[in-house]
DNA sequence: AGATAAGATGAGTCTCAACTCACTTTCAGC
DNA sequence: GCTGAAAGTGAGTTGAGACTCATCTTATCT
């Protein structure tokens, strides 16, 4: 009866890396590291087996990890979603209430023309039912920016939180287009942001 | 020297079908239909097979009349692109200066929700070469309706048709997302088209 | 240090879909 | 209706990529 401590039972609070081994630990941050390069060079298409090299490790290893690649794909996006949350957050305490939300959109915007990935993930699955969570946390921060806009005066009154989510996930979509250069992003989104203002 | 007539060398004003036999005219209209359905419903990633069933013919023909995959999705493209050039010309010359440019793109959007094809041709190839000239003459059709509703005083003076096209192609995308209904689209359209009126 | 289970490995399997080609069928001109 | 070329056929080839597993390695506990 004598044996190395079980696995804790305990929650974990931010991804499923407690209780595992030291180097399990970091090969996983590394292949997350190494798909998230990987996906946003190729888009979703790219092969688990890219992954695996650029981490560094055996194709066993990536499959251990994350049984299927949609598992991986999923675990990126829950980052990436995470992030933008943070990004949120970040502007509600600290930006201009009336500027916040522009910002925002605009970031997002600027980062999917260099990352594929979320991009190709929304096109080629649809949301998944793996990342809903993810999903639901960003849009409460972007009701929280929404809000404040409003009443800031920025933002017109009878907009709504999903109006503004199907415009951010419509503009990054756009922003994978061949002849979309910084200078059309900018004069696109200012037609979005005058319309998104009070009359 | 006696034998068939040889392929007429003119030029064809729609598609390559000149000089094709009875049989094979047909047979190149079925796939273009069968396979305007299968991707519709499937997406680009459905297969050739699939297509090939769906037009009652072999998988041998389908590859005779359209040598690689890309082949047969552009020529579907072109002609989507085609016959919205289509559209717009009708917009222009019978529609309300003041209102065609939203009518089209509503229209467009609201298609797009249904058919997956032209969305997903541009998310994973991006613009090809071989339909260069079809997105050129929509260019040009969006620019003349542009023009007329800014004369009409409907539409702000200072926008241009890459910004229209930009703003229409990720309405586009966007429309593929769950939680797309008619509400939200009609809705987010609102707010872009608020955008593109004059302050 | 020794024991042991967790973890890593990568050659191999399996599936799927694009594409080929030797052969058959059909159309069109005589 | 005969003939030759154009078109159609579909089993087979090929390649790519997701996933497996028997075996080896290593962290961790005692």
């Amino acid at each position: 009866m004598t044996g190395p401590k079980p696995p804790e039972g305990g929650a974990n609070p931010q991804g499923a890396t407690r209780g595992l081994r030291a180097d399990a630990r970091r090969n996983r941050a590394r292949i997350l590291a190494a798909a998230e390069e990987v996906f946003a060079e190729k888009g979703p298409s790219a092969s688990t087996e890219e992954v695996a090299a650029r981490a560094g490790l055996a194709i066993g290893t990536v499959f251990k990890h994350f049984p299927t690649k949609q598992d991986l794909l999923g675990a990126i996006m829950k980052d990436l979603l995470a992030r933008l949350s943070e990004e949120v957050d970040a502007l509600a305490s600290d930006g201009d209430p009336a500027t916040a939300l522009f910002t925002f959109v605009s970031q997002t915007v600027e980062q999917a023309a260099r990352k594929k990935t979320v991009i190709g993930l929304l096109t080629e699955s649809g949301v998944d039912v793996r990342v809903a969570d993810a999903v639901r946390l960003l849009h409460e921060g972007i009701e929280g920016l929404l809000s404040r806009a409003q009443q800031a005066g920025a933002v017109r009154g009878d907009a709504r939180p999903d109006e503004v989510l199907a415009l951010l996930t419509a503009a990054c979509q756009g922003a994978l287009h061949a002849g979309w250069d910084p200078d059309l992003q900018h004069r696109t989104l200012a037609i979005v942001f005058d319309g998104l203002r009070p009359r």
